[in-house]
RNA sequence: GGCCCGUUCGUCUAGGGGUUAGGACAGCAGAUUUUCAUUCUGUAAACAGGGGUUCGAUUCCCCUACGGGCUACCA
């Protein structure tokens, strides 16, 4: 690892589907990384398999990272930098790739193989009757159709006459493999556990294991943040570096903990979301799904009213944790704060619930005039209403909701007429004494000359001594006859702003409807 | 099965050889708002188990258990 480097790291999704949350939160550590050090943050397409390329999945992927904010400076849909392209296709095509693998060949850390897929399942299916599982490695290669088996004229018969062939990393029989994980410390594996991967399929294509470490190496990429699903074949990557001669500028490895499912185990998974309720995708789509061919929708935080802060702020903290109490943070701060030793090593459950009250905690954050207007962009019914009257709906309700459509949702009151009343408050507190109230609350209010809440507050209690009535026992039905709810924000600000004629016709209304 | 990684309240986590093991979400209980879905206060709740090392271990080491990941010409 050599020193001084421009800290640079990437994002390598694969367009096999909608983006989920667990590659949002991976993208997001990328990209805290880089901003904290100056660096860049690089979104590279990883297409090698043509089998599960998945049309509108790069563009998928794109937008949900311009959603949340975290945009790489570089790369698929961000512009070109100095590396382009940034699709693997694309390099691919470009002759990027071939030229390693011949490479690896010619200094004997790599071989053709011959064998078919067929061949090789054959094997497999025979190994697991003995009761082993195959491996094409050190013990195995020299009973298979390859280059270390066969003679140097019957490979060159082979190739010449067109077969087609893969070629495969040669593992060393007996090696310890090491590396310095950021989050996790020294692993060590031995080499005898690694099998002989395919670098390059048959069609052409790389696979994962070459491509990823050619362009790590030539887009001068200085740290690799990437899932832990990757940690058993890092030890398979560090050799490649190795047999490359690139060691010396290998990046450093940090392998994140997974997000897991909140109940039972396992890591969170697309189903998971349709199953407890919760979005598993920053926003709402359709895409094919690879396992059944089909077309499928998903949903995302964007459209269930998430604000992409709070999206992000709880995304942070799943996994990652500063070393205070703090647990509301700007993308500043976020960036101040990060660091991949802070980083648990332990899998993270998602937790629904608390992610709600990251959002809540940002709806509140917001001014009323600004809630005001993303209320209308939601309900454009509420346009009709003008912005002072907007904004003081929003201040009243922004305490007691979690999103900006229960605004709305909540207190349609402000908008329209109830034509339904709480259902419990009536049965347990209309009665011809309250009746009598309210309709004498009707006539104060009629003739109430200020109309604003304190005056409304003690025109209201004037009226309940007057009439021999305990307020208590009658504010939630008042609220019940102007509202139709049994809750809701200060009672007496809400009917001053809902104002004297609609007050008027609502009491009106409540005295005829309710039975 | 093999290999790798992990294990502090229900959940996310802080901490770390000697602490009343801290915070947040959720829970519960009170208060207040003469209504309430807000707010405040309080409360319950954890170091997986067994061996070491040590004066002392939840913290370090080993084993076991449990959980997860990987084990494709997928990434």
């Amino acid at each position: 690892m050599s020193e001084n480097r421009r800290v640079r790291v990437r994002f390598a999704p694969s367009p096999t589907g909608p983006l989920h949350m667990g590659g949002v939160r991976t993208a997001l550590y990328n990209y805290l990384f880089a901003k904290k050090h100056g660096g860049d943050f690089i979104l590279r397409i990883e297409d090698t398999d043509q089998d599960r390329f998945v049309p509108g999945a790069e563009e998928y992927i794109i937008e949900a990272l311009k959603w949340c904010g975290i945009e790489p400076n570089e790369g698929v849909g961000f512009g070109d930098g100095p590396c382009a392209p940034y699709k693997q296709s694309e390099r691919k095509d470009a002759g990027v790739y071939a030229q390693y693998a011949k490479q690896l060949i010619d200094s004997g850390n790599a071989y053709y193989a011959f064998d078919t897929k067929e061949e090789l399942d054959e094997q497999r299916a025979r190994y697991e009757k003995m009761g082993k599982t195959f491996s094409y490695n050190a013990v195995t290669r020299q009973e298979l159709k390859n280059s270390l088996a066969l003679s140097e004229d019957e490979v060159k018969r082979r190739i010449d006459a067109g077969e087609t062939y893969v070629v495969r990393a040669k593992m060393p029989r007996n090696e310890e493999v090491r590396f310095h994980d950021l989050i996790r410390g020294w692993v060590v594996v031995n080499s005898s556990q690694l099998d002989d991967k395919v670098l390059f399929k048959s069609d052409g294509m790389p696979t994962y294991h070459l491509a990823n470490i050619v362009d790590d190496y030539t887009m001068k990429i200085t740290h690799v943040i990437r899932g832990e699903e990757w940690l058993p074949s890092a030890p398979l990557h560090v050799l490649l570096y190795r047999f490359l001669g690139w060691e010396d500028v290998m990046p450093q490895f940090s392998h994140l903990p997974l997000l897991l499912r909140p109940d039972g185990n396992g890591k969170l998974s697309k189903r998971d979301g349709d199953r407890l309720g919760f979005p598993v995708f920053p926003l709402t789509g359709e895409l094919l799904d690879i396992k059944s061919g089909k077309p499928e929708k998903f949903t995302g935080y964007r459209e269930s009213g998430y604000f992409p802060e709070a999206f992000i702020n709880m995304l942070a903290l799943l996994g990652w944790h500063s070393s205070g109490n703090q647990e509301l943070f700007s993308k500043e701060e976020l960036i101040n704060e990060f660091s991949l030793e802070r980083v648990s090593k332990s899998g993270a459950k998602f937790d629904a619930e608390k992610t709600k009250w990251f959002n809540q905690q940002y709806l509140r954050m917001k001014a009323d005039s600004e809630l005001a207007s993303l209320l209308v962009k939601e309900f454009p019914q509420v346009g009709s209403k003008d912005n002072a009257y907007l904004t003081e709906v929003c201040r009243l309700m922004k305490e007691k909701v979690n999103f900006v459509r229960e605004i709305y949702e909540q207190g349609t009151y402000f908008f329209e007429d109830p034509t339904v009343y709480d259902d419990g408050v009536v049965k347990k507190r209309w009665n011809e004494e309250s009746k009598k109230f309210i309709a004498a609350v009707k006539d104060a209010f009629a003739s109430a000359g200020d109309w604003n809440a304190a005056e409304l507050e003690k025109t209201f209690k004037g009226t309940a001594e007057a009439t021999g009535t305990n307020p208590g026992s009658v504010m939630q039905l008042f609220r019940v006859c102007v509202s139709g709810a049994g809750g809701g924000p200060v009672l007496f600000e809400m009917v001053a702003l809902l104002g004297k004629e609609t007050i008027i016709r609502r009491l009106e209304a409540a005295l005829n409807n309710i039975k």
